[in-house]
DNA sequence: TCGGTGAGTAAAGCTTCTTTACTCACATGT
DNA sequence: ACATGTGAGTAAAGAAGCTTTACTCACCGA
């Protein structure tokens, strides 16, 4: 503990969560392509949690995402050839149409909702129970601290 | 605390990790541009960090990065062109060459430095300075855990 | 001297995003 | 009824930043 000849202990903040982010995205990224999803990329696990209950527009997705509503309306189009989902009439009438997850699209989340688990138990006997919760907490009153009230949007990029 | 209306506490620590350095990233970004650095981004700041201490190859610096030489000599170019870095003789001769620092790399380091000072100070008034010596803890435990002994390389997509 | 190896370069291609510019459905005010 | 506005969606071109493929060049060792 506290070694100063440990790199990782000069290492900033920002740095530190960038390269645990990486990781951790990477060691997910393996896991769900050698459940043969290998077409899909995180942005569109990102666009599953946002369409998960309900569904939404593609402009609302584009806002969740971070990105133009043009980019959002190319992971759609992606997204429905592969038959991850459709596009249904919407209540509020307009040009509007309803994205929504197709029964593909809910099978894809329990396996990645299963590969996420098993990941997070890995941590957690690395960290042990407490310090896994511990991390939750503090990287939620982070997030909180950082962005208020609104959940972040999470981009493919930097 | 612990309320499970709170979005964030049924968020998956994967996605959790980069909310947090979105979040992060982002504010440094703002930071580092407002101080007039608008033509680096973040993949050059990972790059400084590489070349901080002695300097290193192109190929040395790709590896660091997780990018494939070509590219790596494609962010030297840019950074050359811009008087970040030079190239100088390396001592084991051959093609190689040294990529080193300016002073103005160093500067813009300095600045850097402090913007990411400031940053950690503000999260820590969130999270308490224990809060924040733990998450420090935790993440770099996270790190060797998934990483081993070898630092990750940070890139610049996913 | 003749490969072999490792660093670097060149050019084309690809993916994925943005920009610019449009179409269409409906709402609202006159 | 009709013009005008607004918000959703689409189309096409462009830009950025990688990778791939294929080379050059300097040195080493048999």
């Amino acid at each position: 503990m506290g070694a100063m000849n440990d790199p990782l202990e000069r290492t900033e903040l920002t740095f530190l969560l960038g390269m645990a982010f990486q990781l951790v995205l990477g060691e997910f990224v393996r896991g769900v392509d050698a459940e043969g999803y290998r077409e899909l990329r995180p942005v569109h696990g990102f666009a599953f949690q946002v369409l998960r209950h309900g569904g939404a527009t593609s402009t609302e997705l584009a806002d969740r995402l971070g990105v133009t509503k043009q980019a959002a309306g190319q992971i759609v189009a992606y997204l429905e050839e592969r038959g991850y989902v459709r596009r249904v009439e919407h209540a509020g009438g307009g040009r509007r149409r309803l994205v929504v997850l197709t029964d593909k699209a809910h099978e894809h989340l329990s396996v990645a909702g299963r590969v996420l688990h098993e990941l997070e138990e890995r941590i957690g006997e690395r960290l042990g129970a407490d310090g896994l919760t511990r991390m939750r907490a503090e990287l939620a009153e982070l997030v909180r601290g950082l962005a208020g009230n609104e959940l972040p949007p999470l981009r493919p990029v930097w």
